[in-house]
DNA sequence: TATATTAGTGTAAGCGTTTACACTTTTCTT
DNA sequence: AAGAAAAGTGTAAACGCTTACACTAATATA
């Protein structure tokens, strides 16, 4: 039998309310029985029941995580920046996979309005109605969104700016390498971050007043076997593009092992760029060229947001945008236009 | 404010307990009631209170995951093998990184003793003794440990074969490609797999007769960096060793770097050989040969281990071996002594 | 010195469930 | 047709904590 707030008080002569109130650091109880009663918890190993107190608090100290899979350093590295924060705050993280199994509502659902944890962190990469709807649903405690779309302002959001960071090292290969003819492997369909990436793309490319051809758009789905195909297909054309921007990098590192397959080089034959920044892409040779999402701030930021949105009754939905910065690996170097800085 | 069962139970017209009966599907109710509480909680959008349903039940379906640290692609795999089975099995986790500090294991370990959760998976890879003491701690629910020391006879465990591993893969490039200069990078001094991939290594070298010189087993501490630096002193001996097998992947890819930086390749100048078999092994170049450790298996094992011992009150401790394979890539190949199969 | 504050403690009412037990119908027995 | 068993509900007591309110004793105020 486990010794409760009822032992200590009998053990140590008085109420279990001024137990509970020692415990909580109640300004109300003398320093001597405080310190009397510590010493009774110790001596009695007591532990408070954090199911109790969170039924009578109405708080768990619990915030939950929801992301789309558990799999890759990507994920991993949300859910540690989410700890982070979330254990500096006293609070711990229930992390939930929506794997594609599991219906992304259901989890939510399940995970939501019961009363378990104060808060949620809500990755969903795809497109908004979807979100809204989820999120709409009643019972649900605050919630932090983790989403490529900024669109929904009533909600507290943090996002990656994916249109930025493919803009800026699409326009960055067109000037510094000299590239006209730039494929693109597209994320899967209904992928925000995938959309907005494919949007920076277009833009780079309009604004330095270059094509865009139809055929040089695959579709992809984020994953390696996804690259392969598209890399295939690309590699198949009569006009094969110069370089190839893939969506992420895992379908980089997809199209490097089908360049390789066809014995040609990167980036001499073909170029290949990527988007993440995943720990894979500094040790695949040669490193991709790549954008730099520092997803670990995401989780911080996030796991932030929504301590501060728990404790702070009126705080007001907030978008926080987290920059992507390039990172220049060696898979892409036409001609080098530009020798100074 | 939320619905309640007392909300049900007065639209309903029955008492709270019937509500709850017909929730949780007890027999004893009329399949008439059921249905038309059913029909009144949804129209509610009532969702039981998790906390208050913890309480009276003395238990919380959420069972906690303390890995040592949240990072990079193995312990996602462990999260997911986690997350898998006791989804299947109706429960949540909660996650926790530890740094492996003591004191922070400590503050977990006391927080999952305060019945919020109902068993933890440990993941501690440090030696026995401060994990035997912390688990004695009292007040806490079913562990299930994930560590290398199954001397741990009182506890359930679930432990990687890391000596039949390592003693695997030294014995096949022995034999296989007939080196015989082998040098060792260790992993963290307290660090149990570490330790036992060094007996293994030591035991195979043994087995097949070659002496193993104290100057080629480096200190590592299974990082990147700390491959670099065993590596940049193994380079330096007067007399370095044909092939490094490091303690692990990562290990191996610090490895890497340095040979490449020294211009050397690999294996025709130096053969490299790793541990565990993470994603950067294959993606690497050369692909690593490398002992594969099934960590998606460890995390689903250690779960249904944990979920038995939670619901099987005479359970009896078990301790379950997972054995390693060798992946043969391409960063060993001395002499193809064996032609045949 | 009488009164108003204040400090410190106890009492008891929640928090939202589950469930043992009691009770009333209904359905079997014979 | 009477009593026994079964089926279906309700009552109320937990579960272990927090906290508003009440109370007493000590201190400050005049």
């Amino acid at each position: 039998m486990k010794t409760t707030i009822k032992d200590v008080a009998e053990k140590a002569n008085v109420s279990i309310a001024t137990v509970s109130r020692a415990l909580n650091n109640h300004p109300k109880v003398s320093a001597a029985t405080r310190e009397y009663i510590l010493k009774i918890s110790e001596e009695l190993n007591y532990k408070p029941n954090l199911t109790a107190r969170g039924l009578a608090k109405k708080e768990t100290k619990i915030i939950g995580l929801v992301l789309p899979e558990i799999q890759g350093d990507f994920f991993t590295e949300v859910i540690k920046g989410v700890d982070q924060i979330a254990h500096s705050g006293g609070y711990h993280v229930l992390v939930a996979g929506s794997h594609s199994e599991r219906n992304i509502v259901e989890s939510i659902m399940s995970f939501m309005g019961q009363s378990m944890v104060d808060g949620v962190i809500l990755m969903i990469p795809s497109i908004s109605d979807q979100v809204k709807e989820i999120i709409s649903v009643s019972n649900i405690p605050p919630v932090v969104l983790i989403n490529g779309n900024h669109s929904l302002k009533d909600f507290d959001l943090v996002y990656i700016d994916n249109f930025q960071g493919a803009y800026s090292i699409i326009d960055y290969i067109i000037k510094n390498y000299g590239y006209t003819k730039i494929a693109h492997i597209k994320g899967p369909a209904k992928n925000n971050d995938a959309a907005e990436r494919f949007e920076g793309y277009k833009a780079a490319l309009e604004n330095n007043n270059l094509e865009m051809r139809d055929e040089w758009i695959i579709n992809g789905d984020f994953t390696i076997k996804g690259g392969e195909i598209a890399c295939s297909r690309l590699l198949s054309l009569k006009e094969t593009p110069e370089v190839i921007f893939a969506g992420n990098d895992m379908m980089a590192a997809g199209c490097y092992r089908v360049i390789k397959a066809h014995g040609l080089s990167i980036p001499d034959d073909i170029g290949v760029v990527g988007f993440d920044h995943t720990f894979l892409s500094e040790f695949i040779s040669p490193p991709i060229t790549t954008v730099h999402v520092p997803i670990l701030e995401v989780g911080k930021t996030a796991a932030s947001l929504l301590l501060e949105k728990i404790t702070n009754k009126d705080h007001k939905p907030r978008q926080v945008k987290i920059s992507a910065g390039i990172i220049l690996g060696k898979s892409c170097k036409k001609n080098e236009l530009v020798s100074s800085a």
